[in-house]
DNA sequence: CATCTACAAAGAGCCACAGCTTGTG
DNA sequence: GACACAAGCTGTGGCTCTTTGTAGA
């Protein structure tokens, strides 16, 4: 991954599809992803413009950049002067919104988008599909908002990028106010990808017990995660999120992808740590091993090393979210009398979290659901599968033994 | 501070076999 | 290219054992 698109080679690559791994320039990524009704699906997200190499999170305003979670905290976490930076939430889309759609609603890549339509889509023209019909309307109800409604609005106020995940923004990008922001207003239940867990938005009592535990088991694309991660924090952290998060090892590529944003979002979220109920989590964590940097548990979730899967996932490893909080000290903390206060209630969180984490299967995906369903109901002898016929001392289908 | 022991947690491996993939004609 | 067949590979769940790290003496 790099500054230029990996599809054209020529044009400067501006998104990042994750289930690609690639960095496309607007017009490739317009092309490539309406080739057929999955390309469509695939998330995708602006690039960060200071590294090249990952998804970008935010904008900011100031320094008129794309930022991902990593350039994001070294600009803006350490420097007191750049922290007051307002930046923009930038969230995935799908579908295969034109350069001149997108630009409508990231104003600031207008520029570009105008030479990436004027010259790469020219040379790639062969591949367009009927523009009229993909742009921004992909099949079967989905939208390139992920939002199952049509209306008779037009199609960019509810679609794309940095508005489709955050509800109560309507159509703009919202700003975050940095640095002191109460977590509680981090809109802790508002994200809502319908592609992607339309029972959910269907449903708002389901959405009320919407935790982390959904999210790993649903969650294939970061960039809807780092959307989550701004909203979802306050109720993540009430459930003792954090405390999981550096408290297991049972690592795999998608608790990883999740567990990376959830650093990251610890990052996000420091500035609100003067904020009492939901950053007590945070602060009061700090007098715990698993914060504290020490234990084996933190530095193998935080390092990432043993981590397996898409590249994607790996490019992750050398995000920043994770390399801060190996630096020693959380550069978030402060004393925060509020911290003795919230341990009962933070306790009974980390139990009802564990409890519910136990229950988990993580990344687990049955491919083949007819060979579950004989694994299920074969019988074994401590264990393993023993020959038809064999004797056996656990039979599935029966609560008895055979001796 | 270094060493040892006990303990906890996580992961690897094992097992049989239907179904899938691959290679060959 | 389409088809049939054989051989090899894959994935499934529960249990045990090994590995790794921590805490305390």
């Amino acid at each position: 991954m790099g500054y230029i698109c990996d599809f054209c080679g020529d044009q400067r690559s501006m998104v990042y599809c994750r289930s690609d791994a690639a960095c496309l320039c607007l017009s490739c990524d317009r092309n490539v992803h309406s080739a057929n009704a999955l390309s469509k699906r695939h998330s995708r997200t602006l690039l960060c413009e200071r590294c090249n190499s990952q998804p970008a999170f935010v904008r900011c305003v100031e320094e008129k950049i794309s930022l991902c979670q990593n350039c994001d905290w070294l600009g803006h976490g350490t420097s007191t002067s750049s922290s007051t930076h307002k930046r923009q939430a930038i969230n995935c889309y799908s579908g295969c919104p034109s350069a001149a759609e997108l630009s409508s609603i990231w104003s600031f890549v207008l520029d570009i988008a105008a030479i990436s339509e004027s010259t790469c889509e020219q040379e790639l023209g062969l591949m367009s599909i009927n523009e009229n019909k993909s742009v921004g309307v992909p099949p079967e109800g989905q939208n390139v908002s992920g939002s199952d409604e049509v209306t008779d609005q037009p199609a960019l106020d509810k679609s794309l990028v940095g508005t489709s995940s955050m509800p109560e923004s309507s159509s703009k990008p919202r700003i975050l106010d940095q640095p002191a922001r109460p977590a509680n207003e981090c809109l802790s239940k508002l994200y809502c990808p319908a592609t992607k867990f339309p029972a959910l938005c269907e449903n708002d009592n389901l959405y009320d017990d919407f935790n982390m535990d959904e999210v790993d088991l649903n969650l294939e694309n970061y960039e809807e995660l780092f959307g989550m991660a701004l909203s979802h924090s306050e109720e993540l952290f009430e459930n003792g999120g954090i405390d999981s998060l550096f408290g297991t090892k049972d690592m795999s590529a998608g608790d990883f992808s999740c567990e990376d944003a959830i650093a990251a979002e610890v990052n996000v979220m420091q500035p609100a740590c003067s904020n009492a109920a939901s950053a007590d989590s945070i602060l009061s964590t700090k007098t715990e091993p698993i914060l504290c940097f020490t234990g084996r548990q933190a530095q193998s979730n935080l390092s990432f090393s043993g981590v397996t899967g898409d590249s994607s996932a790996g490019d992750y490893q050398d995000c920043g979210a994770s390399s801060m909080l190996l630096m020693g000290e959380p550069p978030w903390f402060a004393p925060c009398p509020e911290n003795s206060l919230q341990s009962a209630n933070r306790s009974n969180a980390v139990m009802r979290y564990k409890e519910k984490k136990k229950t988990r299967m993580f990344d687990k995906k049955v491919r083949y659901a007819s060979r579950k369903a004989r694994a299920d109901v074969r019988r074994r002898v401590k264990g393993r599968f023993v020959k038809a016929g064999d004797v056996y001392d656990y039979d599935p289908l029966s609560t008895t033994r055979s001796f």
